[in-house]
DNA sequence: CAAGTACCATACCGATAGGTACAAAACTTG
DNA sequence: CAAGTTTTGTACCTATCGGTATGGTACTTG
C-alpha cells in the first residue's frame, strides 16, 4: 500500500559526513546548521532520518566503530598478544593522524567533560570505551591461559596500559604530534611488554 | 583623585569557582549564567573584572598551572631523570582522580576538537601543552648530558613517551578509572625507562 | 489517473547564548 | 559633605540554539 516520495539522499554518505563534522568539531560545537550544511540536506530532513543531535551522534559513533575504527576488531584477531597490541597501537596513530580526515579520537574526545546537556551523551561514549578496554583484557586473559603471555602477567592491567597509551596517543595527535613521532613512542613503550623486547632495541 | 566604589567579591575566590566550572563541564560546556553563578557575581562584574569568557578562561588556566597543575614544576625540579618522570606521572594521577574535584585534566581536555568559535582557544591549549612538553625534554636532555640518562637514550622520544601517558592518564581518568589503576599502568609504563627496571618488577 | 504516502523546503517556535546600557550604590579624595 | 570614580543590579540587546508546523512535491500502488 504505501509508496511515497524517495529520499533525495544517501543515507550512509550523509552520516559520513555528520561524522566527519563531529569528529572535527565534537559534540557540542556542532550545530544543526552545521550538519545540515555538511550533509546537504535541511533540518527535516535530517530529523525524520536520524532524529535528535544526539540520536545522530549514537548513529554516527556505530558508523565510526565499524569504518575508521574497525582496525580494533581486526586487531584482537590476530594471533598473538604482542600482536595484538602492536595493531591496536599503530592503528590508534593511522587513526588518529592520516591527512584529511580530523586529528585525535571521536571516542577519546567524547569521554571528556562537557555541559550538563551532553552528559547523556558522553556516558555513551565512556560506556563504549570501557567495552572496547574490556573486550581487549579477555583477548589478553585466553592470550595468557594459552600461554602466549606469562604466568605472572596481569591482563587487566596490560589492557589499561595499552588502552592508556592509545587514549595518550589520540590527544598527542590533536596536539600536533606526527606519526613518526608517535611510532617512536610505542617502539618504546613496547620495551615495558611482557613477554620481552621482542621488537629489540 | 580615584577612589570607588570596593569590590564585594575576592578576585582568586572568583577565579577558582571558575576554574571548577570550566574544569567540569569544559569551555563549551559552559555558559556565562553557569559562571556566575558558580562565582557568585553578576554578569557586568564578571566583564569587569576578567573580561570576555575566552579571556576570563585564559586567566582560569594561569591559575591552574600554578594550583593544581604545581606539582609538574616541582617534578621538573627532582635531582634524578628516574624521579622526575615519577612525579609527573603520579602527580597526574593525583590530578585527575582527587575525590571533590573534576575528573580528567583541564588542559588535555581543550587541546581537542572544539567549534570553529572555540579553536582560538584551543590553540592557545595546545601551545602550553608543547611548551610543558619542551620543558620536560630540555629537562631530560641536561640529564643525558649528566650521565643521569643513557649515551644513547633520546630526550625527545622520552619526554613525548611521559607526556602521552600523561594525556592517557588524563583520558582514563575522566572515564572513570581509579588512582589504584592507574598507578598499576604507570609501574608497568615504567619497566620501559632506558635506566632499567629500578622500581623492580 | 486518482488515492495514498513519504519527503522536501520555507518559515517559524520558545529558549538561551554571549555581551552591554544605564542608573543606583558605595567608596576615596579634597 | 560635595565631587569624582568604580562597582553593582536590573533589564535588555541581537544572534543563534535545537526542534517543529505547514504545505507543496514526487513517488508507488490500485
Amino acid at each position: 500500500m504505501p509508496g511515497g516520495r524517495p529520499r533525495a539522499f544517501d543515507l550512509d554518505a550523509a552520516l559520513d559526513r555528520a561524522l566527519e563534522v563531529f569528529w572535527r568539531q565534537g559534540y557540542e560545537g556542532t550545530s544543526l546548521s552545521d550538519l545540515t550544511a555538511a550533509m546537504g540536506i535541511n533540518r527535516p530532513s535530517l530529523y525524520a532520518a536520524f532524529g535528535t543531535k544526539e540520536e545522530l551522534f549514537r548513529r554516527v559513533l556505530d558508523r565510526y566503530v565499524e569504518g575508521p575504527g574497525g582496525f580494533a576488531a581486526e586487531a584482537l584477531a590476530a594471533p598473538r598478544a604482542r600482536e595484538v597490541v602492536e595493531k591496536l597501537l599503530t592503528g590508534a596513530i593511522a587513526l588518529t593522524t592520516t591527512p584529511g580526515r580530523p586529528r585525535g579520537c571521536l571516542n577519546v574526545r567524547h569521554a571528556q567533560a562537557c555541559g550538563p546537556e551532553s552528559e547523556s551523551v558522553r556516558q555513551g561514549v565512556v560506556a563504549r570505551k570501557l567495552a572496547d578496554q574490556a573486550g581487549l583484557r579477555r583477548r589478553l586473559e585466553e592470550a595468557k591461559a594459552t600461554g602466549d603471555l606469562p604466568a605472572d602477567s596481569d591482563p587487566d592491567q596490560l589492557a589499561r596500559f595499552v588502552t592508556t597509551l592509545t587514549d595518550g596517543i589520540a590527544v598527542q595527535a590533536a596536539a600536533g604530534a606526527t606519526p613518526e613521532q608517535l611510532h617512536r613512542v610505542v617502539e618504546l613503550a613496547l620495551r615495558a611488554w611482557p613477554d620481552g623486547d621482542a621488537a629489540g632495541r
